[in-house]
DNA sequence: TCGATTTTTGTAATCGATTACATCTTGAGA
DNA sequence: TCTCAAGATGTAATCGATTACAAAAATCGA
């Protein structure tokens, strides 16, 4: 009763229209799905009769009959991240032209939401997923998959070869972040995790491992902070390097947050940035091109990122293309800025030490 | 046909259920929405016919039938400003709890995508509409609310007081950003702007003047740079600063973002903040809190600005309560940080030219 | 045990569009 | 003018749930 009041107002159906137009319902629906299948005379006629209404049309109704609900559930782990942010730009640019919308579902770093979506996807709220996550259980995707959904995973590959991807090297970026500080004469590296358990983490840190190997270093000489992909793991890790004896020079971030964070935090206790310590972060957000000094860093193609896998999903769901036998690998770029610099000294607590 | 593949694997229905637990469809239907409406043996029965068939509930007829879609559309104007991914995070707790599903309208800081979001709001895709953007026009607010749609505007009063609003204490704060810079002594003031046209910004700017008026300043001798709630604004702002010959000593910024900017290419030309130009900033956003130095600003309480609205338009939905008696403004607190200070030098650019 | 009352369950209408199929127009060609 | 195919329009079934109303079953008191 009390919800009634809201939709009193308005409260045209098709048959209104059909009536006022003097056609049936079935022509009225014509018009307005299937143009060029009615004689002008009568969509004039029927255009008039809608505009004269103000008709517009139930999409739920419409949905449930044509099986179709033209929008995607995007799953994101977290949204005040800049980087989904940034994809998602990306994606509802490439969606909006087929005239799809977006759901949102943010994790907000918290698993246990995920049970929530998969059952909104298989409600048939949607038809179909793109994963930003990159830790969706197996179990949640296979649902998913075997539910008949389409599925496309970005940022990550989910372990699961049935699903088409499209991801970024981040593996090769993370080997590539060694190599430039080895190159910069760096040789005690540390690193800064992203979220324990995402693949995403997974990836960057094997990346970075297989850049120590090739260097020609010791995996037992490197130090390896952990946390979430935000700030404050920087900042935590800043705080274990500042209580350390033999500290490293070369440090490599999963993302940026934690690489300002590290960096904040140590330059708050007069280490330089980058003549004490270089800081090398992954992402590129915006914020890193106005930290102070200037982020060294790997800038994601997120905006295309998110076009390519919106694209990838649409041909999923047109059915243009079959599910797993399509991967993306889209490459990074270093940005080479002010928080990486050659070593000028092997040990700068000493140096420290006497300056105070 | 090749959409039909999709859906082929799992294609139960209610009638599936009954037959399968021996019991009419109302029955199922009763016992997944009407919980202790149908005997225990019966509800156990079908219980298992659902668990043993897998079935799901189809989502889009269920809102064809109750007239009810359990989604709200929030509108923003750009993603990636964190303030909006921060509020967005309160209104997704908030109507998680009722079992509300959120659409997001991502602007894209284009007004023209308004329509976009108008159309769907209209065609009953949602119960109801949060407003965070400043600058829907009258126009797809009236058609709205004429379309009997509850909305509840966040972040800025629109110009429609039938409409709920929750927003902050934007002008109060404004002025006491004034008030604050005269305090440490500042006598030229500059005004960094919002996005031209937003509500937001006009009443931030209206604060502002009032400090000036009321410090006992005259309108004229302030500055004022126009742009975006974004970086570049601050940046194109100190351009213009740094290229002035007498330039103001304290800024206010309308939002962190261009603050931020400006902080960092006035320093790349060896202005000192806050000795030589003090900046105060608005939001509070979590990334000023790693600048250097750390910003001065005005926290906004944007979680609880969230969770407030999304309550707000709970209770408009349900009928508990009438648009357009519920106002709330929330208070913002400032957080006196590092880019603010005492004026140090009349003419600090005089200085510099001695110094160099 | 019986009837009155309450509780549980079933039947069928309904939500508002789309669309298969049937029917009616239209226009070209004979 | 008539025939026939092509095109336009109408009728009614359909999508898959919810729910008003009816009917049946269970419960209770006398």
């Amino acid at each position: 009763m009390s919800r009634k009041r809201w939709h009193s107002v308005k409260e045209i159906r098709i048959a209104d229209v059909a009536r006022l137009a003097g056609v049936s319902t079935a022509t009225v629906s014509r018009v307005l799905s299937e143009p060029g299948k009615v004689r002008q005379k009568t969509h004039d006629l029927v255009m008039e009769a809608v505009r004269r209404s103000g008709y517009i049309p139930d999409s739920t109704a419409r949905k449930l009959r044509t099986r179709r609900t033209m929008t995607v559930l995007v799953v994101a782990p977290r949204l005040t991240n800049p980087v989904f942010a940034e994809i998602l730009r990306g994606v509802d640019d490439e969606l909006t032209q087929s005239g799809y919308g977006i759901i949102i579902g943010n994790l907000d770093n918290r698993r246990e939401r995920e049970a929530r979506y998969v059952d909104l996807a298989l409600s048939r709220q949607v038809d179909g997923v793109l994963l930003l996550t990159g830790y969706i259980p197996a179990d949640g995707t296979r649902d998913m998959r075997e539910g008949g959904l389409p599925i496309v995973a970005l940022c990550a590959a989910i372990e699961d070869d049935a699903i088409p991807s499209v991801v970024v090297q981040d593996r090769e970026a993370s080997r590539r972040a060694v190599e430039y500080l080895a190159e910069l004469g760096h040789r005690r590296f540390g690193y800064i995790s992203g979220t324990p358990g995402s693949i995403i983490e997974h990836e960057r840190f094997r990346g970075f491992c297989e850049g120590i190997a090739a260097a020609g270093f010791r995996q037992d000489e490197i130090v390896r902070w952990e946390g979430p992909f935000v700030f404050a793991t920087g900042v935590a890790a800043a705080e274990s390097f500042l209580a350390m004896k033999d500290r490293p020079t070369g440090i490599f971030a999963a993302c940026d947050e934690s690489a300002i964070g590290f960096i904040k935090r140590v330059r708050a206790e007069r280490i330089r940035v980058p003549q004490d310590v270089s800081v090398i972060g992954f992402d590129g957000i915006e914020f890193a091109d106005y930290t102070e000094p200037t982020l060294t860093t790997f800038r994601q193609p997120l905006h295309e990122l998110g076009c390519v896998g919106a694209d990838v999903l649409m041909k999923l769901i047109r059915g243009e293309m079959t599910a797993g036998d399509w991967n993306v690998r889209l490459p990074l770029t270093l940005l080479e800025r002010d928080t990486t610099g050659p070593v000028l000294h092997k040990d700068y607590t000493s140096l420290r030490r006497s300056a105070m």
